[in-house]
DNA sequence: ACCTGAACACCGTTCAAGT
DNA sequence: ACCTGAACACCGTTCAAGT
């Protein structure tokens, strides 16, 4: 035993123990929890100490990120079918990748086309939406669509720092009550719509819901094949 | 003159003149510059002084959000013409008013239930869809949808904190150039891509696009009409 | 190569006190 | 009613120094 006197057996200080202590803390007491101080706390090392091992605060949210797509490859989203299913397993495939940690999934969009996983992503899903027609700028406007689409259905609603599930639901609780005891008159819908706004009792219905909304919405948008596309067939 | 030694003749302390400096400031230096101690300094005057005015900077924030829906009338989107007319008019509203203070837009999203501006177009949106026979839950997950979309189309991707236009194009030069030099026979789309990734030659484009897209999406979804709809007729 | 100590310029917020 | 002063417990980061 060579552990130190840590709060717990912590892991060696390293770049990488670093990372992966900073998404658990996320997860448990949500992004804001993540600092320097309070990491080097957990490792039982002074805050400077972490500066040999990550030039600063904003480089370790940019490893944060990268770490989402770091076991991701583009292989495993097959690329047999036609291409609206080919998207929606793309896009489903980031969605799972996020559910990781969802109090630091904003993290990973800005680091998509920075890492090499996600770069590889990024080429299929062009090369996806450009042999479907698409032009090359609505091609790159509908990828970058579907990455925050994929980011807004993990994030949701709970501001921002996203707190324990505990109390999480009983901010909704509230929510849900404030809602029940507006005026009937004058909104109807929303009293209707009270529970479904407050709680999501079935999340993995509620993400296929989300991104079978988008495909969709690009397959209506779909350019009608040209005159040279049908030529080449 | 009863003007005191401010840095420039800033408006007297009030609620709304905090609000106001605080959304300016956001515009200008980005959500993270927005400080009690900073604001303070704006208006000549000691931290604890807003205390009075705002009971924390949580609040402050929450001021911030309902601000967005303030001149916003739910009217103001005519509920005449066909319901995806109605709800791509009521997204349009939405990306209007956020695109004000992209910097602070966020903010504006976790508001909309709990301020009545907001609450009147919401009431509309879920009675549209609810109308157009989608089910109450289903309603509700696309009401929330169509926020988000209009949220993230607003926001781009520039980090956090939206720094200055002008530093921002610079970023994404960078960024055009790190795609551009890409290798060509592996990221193809990517590298014929990059122009189109990196900059927006037509903003307002951009957003109808991405209000169409989503559209088209809750159309495709609408439900078959059902007998007894059909008898309602 | 890896970590510490002291220091600097920041935060939000409480509490008692002034006018 | 509205603002100040002092204080507390936090931040990220630099720089020189230790081993």
């Amino acid at each position: 035993m060579k552990t130190k006197s840590a709060t717990a057996t912590k892991a060696e200080l390293s770049r990488d123990a670093v990372v992966d202590r900073a998404l658990a803390l996320a997860d448990e007491e949500g992004l804001a929890a993540v600092t320097i101080r309070r990491l080097a706390q957990e490792f039982g090392v002074t805050p400077m100490a972490l500066y040999w091992h990550v030039s600063s605060k904003d480089e370790l949210f940019d490893a944060m990120g990268d770490r989402f797509f770091a076991g991701m490859r583009a292989d495993d989203v097959a690329s047999t079918g036609p291409w609206p299913d080919q998207l929606r397993r793309m896009i489903a495939a980031i969605v799972a990748v996020l559910r990781a940690h969802p109090a630091a999934a904003h993290l990973a969009a800005e680091r998509i086309l920075q890492c090499e996983p996600g770069r590889d992503i990024a080429e299929r899903a062009l090369g996806l939406l450009r042999d479907a027609g698409f032009p090359t700028s609505q091609a790159a406007d509908i990828a970058g669509h579907a990455l925050q689409t994929a980011l807004m259905l993990v994030v949701q609603q709970p501001g921002e720092p996203t707190v324990a599930a505990a109390e999480r639901a009983e901010i909704m609780e509230t929510k849900r009550k404030a809602l029940a005891s507006l005026p009937p008159e004058r909104y109807p819908n929303l009293i209707a719509s009270a529970d479904a706004l407050t709680n999501c009792d079935d999340e993995d219905a509620y993400l296929m819901g989300g991104i079978d909304l988008f495909v969709a919405g690009v397959q209506a948008l779909q350019p009608a094949p040209s005159a040279t596309h049908r030529a080449a067939r």
